[in-house]
DNA sequence: TGGAAAAATAGACTGAGTCTAAAAATACAG
DNA sequence: CTGTATTTTTAGACTCAGTCTATTTTTCCA
């Protein structure tokens, strides 16, 4: 792409990868910038080039995938479309590194709210095809469970595409008892 | 409740006070945690005492709530009644404040994310009376939706529980438009 | 009057994130 | 081969959030 000027000494893979051996030895919270900087050989300054900040790198695979499933959406593919051309290009590879800080998450709200903060984006490229605010925040939630349950159903479960089918499926036919209580 | 020892100097309500004012005169992102403590007439050392973090002094209404509704689904409470006895205890007074850093939570992401990372507690929450996690992302949307409404809605809207109750209510009876080529 | 308890405070420290200016590495034109 | 435009890397200074420790202040009470 870039022809001219000065090669890049490094990417947001190799980056990724210097940071997820760190992460694994010591944990995200005793990882510093520096740190991963130093392991990918390149400069403090060089990792801002690839990344805006320090939990991004955990979580760059959900972005992808995020900026993959939102590119289709807004080239006017369905629904079902878009989600079936996003969990073609996720690969068991990246879920390692997420389940690795699953302990992190419950002491820094840090990365769990910036967790969160892809949940509440998902909604908002789903409010292109779904008018409703509380459907969005469903239908996220049953794409979220659906990754869920594959990533720790490991190599024998289903793919992933189907498990996301079947967390939404479950929308179509509410349970009453999970109204109990709730509406008059 | 602390008959001894030194009197408190300050409180979180005290403190949201300061940071309130300083946060609609020059945003969030411009105001400082010295900038609260000084107007608040406390050191920042104090600050730390009542919020652990910068933006916990922007949702300390939002997490009162949900310390609320957690008290209350831990005390046996049914979701409906949990959901009712909470929405009474929250003012129009609070809305203001969150609605002002609107523009903030579009430009930094601290902020959207800290309030996605409630989104996340309050399904955490649900998870105490909803097995499934794609049901608890719903009624947390549908709780979302309603407490937005209500405060976008003003003075003549009708009650927050209300709101809350008609959102809710559309999960029962899923749109097929809204699952329109999402489902095979 | 002299603790004991609880809170406020000073101050040093680490690390994230921003910003600016300069240096390094490349392609290419002449 | 040399100079120039272009892009990236880098150094370094800076602000601010958040942590931590030790000290001081204020009150109650024996």
């Amino acid at each position: 792409m870039a022809k001219v000027g000065r090669p890049r000494a490094s990417s947001q893979d190799v980056l990724e990868e210097a940071a997820s051996e760190l992460f694994l030895e010591k944990g995200y919270l005793a990882t510093s910038i520096d740190d991963i900087a130093q392991r990918a050989g390149v400069s403090r300054a060089t990792f801002f080039n690839y990344f805006p900040q320090k939990v991004d790198v955990l979580l760059v695979s959900v972005d992808r995938a995020l900026d993959a499933f939102g590119q289709a959406i807004d080239q006017g593919e369905g629904l079902g479309q878009a989600i079936e051309m996003v969990t073609r290009g996720v690969t068991r590879s990246d879920i390692p590194l997420l389940v690795s800080q699953a302990d992190t998450m419950g002491a820094s709200s840090e990365v769990s709210d910036a967790l969160a903060g892809r949940m509440l984006r998902l909604t908002q490229i789903l409010a292109k095809r779904i008018p409703n605010q509380t459907w969005q925040w469903a239908i996220a939630g049953a794409i979220a469970e659906g990754a869920i349950r594959w990533a720790r159903g490991g190599a024998e479960s289903s793919s992933l595409v189907v498990e996301i089918r079947e967390a939404l499926a479950l929308l179509r036919h509410p349970n009453e008892a999970d109204f109990q209580g709730i509406l008059p």
